[in-house]
DNA sequence: CGTAGCATGTAAAACGTTACATGATTAA
DNA sequence: TTAATCATGTAACGTTTTACATGCTACG
């Protein structure tokens, strides 16, 4: 799936220019492109002669001139065509698992300290998030169910990282137990 | 994060050649590259060039030859260093919660088929990590302690699916509530 | 007087995927 | 005889990120 998706989503929503689509996808959590310049501007330039939008420049006295995109009949049918696509699984790269994989080669407490530190992470990306979704814009006209649905995706971030903090903290709980097992061992004779 | 430092892992537990890396790749979850073999072949001569890797060829009758790989003391410590270097947030990229987002330019009946679709698209990763795992290599030289490890690995990447499919149930469910709302609003006189 | 915001675009580099190329052996 | 496995590598293409380029206004 390309980027170009995303903005006719939001083009369906509200007619922006290059600079706010930007804005919109750094301040999205589940719209999950950069937002860097290349990739939008020349979107939107394909999109327009696909003849998926339209553009109509607006001469700004305080403020550069800026060009504002719409979405035209057809953009809006092929929207709805990707949406009707079948769903694809989400691609999660969890870097953490990759490290944990080998963390044998550390002593306890290095390990011990590395559990930490990946708690404290995703304690921190659940704040983040909860902040994200308390300025969160919220659409016009909006029916009860895309309320119910944006709700419904918010609440998916929020418990994907509440499921990650659970793990972490069952993770270094069985870990320590493990530790003192070891201790245990040790003040055995053989 | 880049190849390398998984590669080193691996390694680390095992000589290998890019051929063997090329297979533990496609069949690990949670190590993500696709493990095509521009990127293995050529990270596995960089790393020699920076001496964090040892080659040696093994002339076989009935089959290529092939290139050993082992780890130098050299790229154990940069493994370690890796290790110990603070860990990321997970990337995670669900292009069905983008789909989800335009979804109510959808009908009821589209609405609801998109949603079992992905319901039916997460129990299908889920069956296939559950088999993955059964047939997981095992490491050899295992102290309980990296069982362990494993084991929450494992642990992890079960509990993500699953928290993905109770979600879209939960979703399922209340958008549901909201239809049958819907209709009873249609029937009530105005 | 420097920094941040508004606003559009291009260039270069890094990273990733797919396909190409070769060639022997083995199992269906 | 066709396809799969073993085994290493390169070329072409596509995507993504970072940086460059311009220039005005507003705020501290």
């Amino acid at each position: 799936m390309s980027i170009q998706s995303a903005i006719l989503g939001i083009l369906s929503w509200k007619s922006s220019t290059g600079y706010e689509l930007k804005k919109i996808f750094e301040d999205s959590s589940f719209m999950y492109w950069s937002g860097n310049n290349n990739q939008i501007y020349k979107a939107l330039m394909n999109m327009e002669e696909e003849s998926l939008v339209t553009s109509e420049v607006v001469h700004q006295t305080n403020s550069p001139s800026k060009k504002i995109y719409s979405i035209t009949e057809e953009g809006l049918l092929e929207l709805k065509k990707w949406l009707m696509s079948s769903p694809e699984a989400p691609e999660i790269k969890k870097t953490f698992l990759v490290q944990l994989a080998w963390s044998d080669l550390l002593s306890n407490q290095q390990l011990s300290e590395m559990l930490s530190n990946y708690e404290n992470e995703i304690k921190l990306q659940l704040m983040m998030q909860n902040e994200k979704n308390r300025r969160a814009l919220h659409s016009p006209n909006r029916s009860a169910r895309e309320s119910l649905i944006w709700d419904m995706i918010s609440a998916n971030i929020i418990s994907t990282y509440n499921n990650e903090l659970i793990w972490i903290r069952e993770t270094r709980q069985k870990l320590l137990e493990n530790e003192v097992g070891e201790e245990t061992d040790n003040e055995r004779p053989n």
